[in-house]
DNA sequence: AAGGTAACCTGACTGC
DNA sequence: TGCAGTCAGGTTACCT
């Protein structure tokens, strides 16, 4: 259930826990996730040592003496440490077997997510060049100078709020549920065409923006500190969110109903008196 | 060039 | 109990 916090939560799950630790084998039980898990994934990870474990947008990147890994966790994935003890479930698609009795598992139902290479600094993959800044945990990026790169890269574009917050070229990370939320907070209809929309509006959309993820990375820092736990609950997120999922609900300043529809095949939620 | 749409998959849930 | 239909946290290739 990965939204950039829960990237994130997984990405402090797992660095500490196989960071230095030397690669025993790799076993690919599915090569067919959304691309197909390199043929030489294993051979070339045998022996390797695995080092820091970094997140892009929502993509961890694996570093290893073999060369980094790329992983994304789609719409259904998960990463956990376990005890090779524990039995496999259906769709635990990728294992690595670490030293000292300890694996990593990707499982991935639905199969949308990534298991690859990541290239190097130098040349990465394609899929994590052109990605637009990191809204948190970027130091030279205030809220400010987000909302004024919003505004900047809006201009005389057409394309409804939610989906431009949606595009990883302008902000990386952001999917549909913080953009619902964050365009609740900042008053700001989702379905709002992104280039007519002002500097201070944008500004405040981006200090919310950043404010909402930061607080669930905060929240799944608990909440989900079993995601990857070798006992392991997935645990799912226990957000309180003022408008995703809340259609008909009232709205937690005005208390009209909140309403959902569709725009691009997904739902926006929003309030129709707090948000213009 | 920008923007909308279909497509990739499985599972959970709803209503008949 | 079953079956059909709908929906889901992501991303991109392909049209217009």
């Amino acid at each position: 259930m990965p939204e950039l916090p829960e990237v994130e939560t997984t990405r402090r799950g797992i660095a500490d826990r196989i960071r230095g630790l030397m690669v025993e084998s790799v076993e690919v039980r599915q090569f067919r996730l959304r691309l197909p898990v390199p043929e030489d994934f294993s051979a070339r990870l045998e022996g390797a040592i695995l080092g820091d474990t970094l997140r892009r947008a929502k993509y961890l990147i694996v570093e290893s003496s073999s060369g980094r890994l790329l992983i994304h966790l789609g719409m259904s994935g998960s990463l956990r440490i376990a005890d090779p003890t524990q039995e496999l479930r259906k769709h635990d698609h990728v294992i690595w077997n670490l030293e000292g009795d300890r694996q990593l598992r990707y499982h991935d139902p639905r199969r949308f997510g990534i298991v690859t290479w990541a290239g190097t600094e130098a040349e990465p993959h394609s899929l994590i060049q052109g990605l637009g800044p990191e809204p948190i945990g970027n130091e030279d990026l205030d809220g400010d100078a987000l909302g004024d790169h919003l505004y900047a890269y809006s201009r005389k574009k057409t394309r409804r709020l939610r989906d431009f917050l949606l595009d990883g070229r302008v902000v990386a990370g952001v999917g549909n549920i913080y953009a619902n939320e964050a365009a609740w907070r900042a008053g700001i209809r989702p379905d709002r065409s992104c280039g007519r929309i002002a500097r201070q509006r944008y500004r405040k959309l981006a200090h919310d923006l950043q404010d909402v993820l930061q607080s669930a990375v905060d929240k799944g820092g608990s909440t989900l500190r079993d995601f990857v736990d070798p006992e392991g609950q997935t645990g799912y997120f226990q957000h309180v969110f003022n408008v995703y999922g809340r259609e008909g609900e009232p709205c937690h300043h005005c208390e009209s109903e909140i309403v959902r529809e569709v725009l691009s095949n997904r739902s926006l939620f929003y309030c129709r008196q707090c948000q213009r």
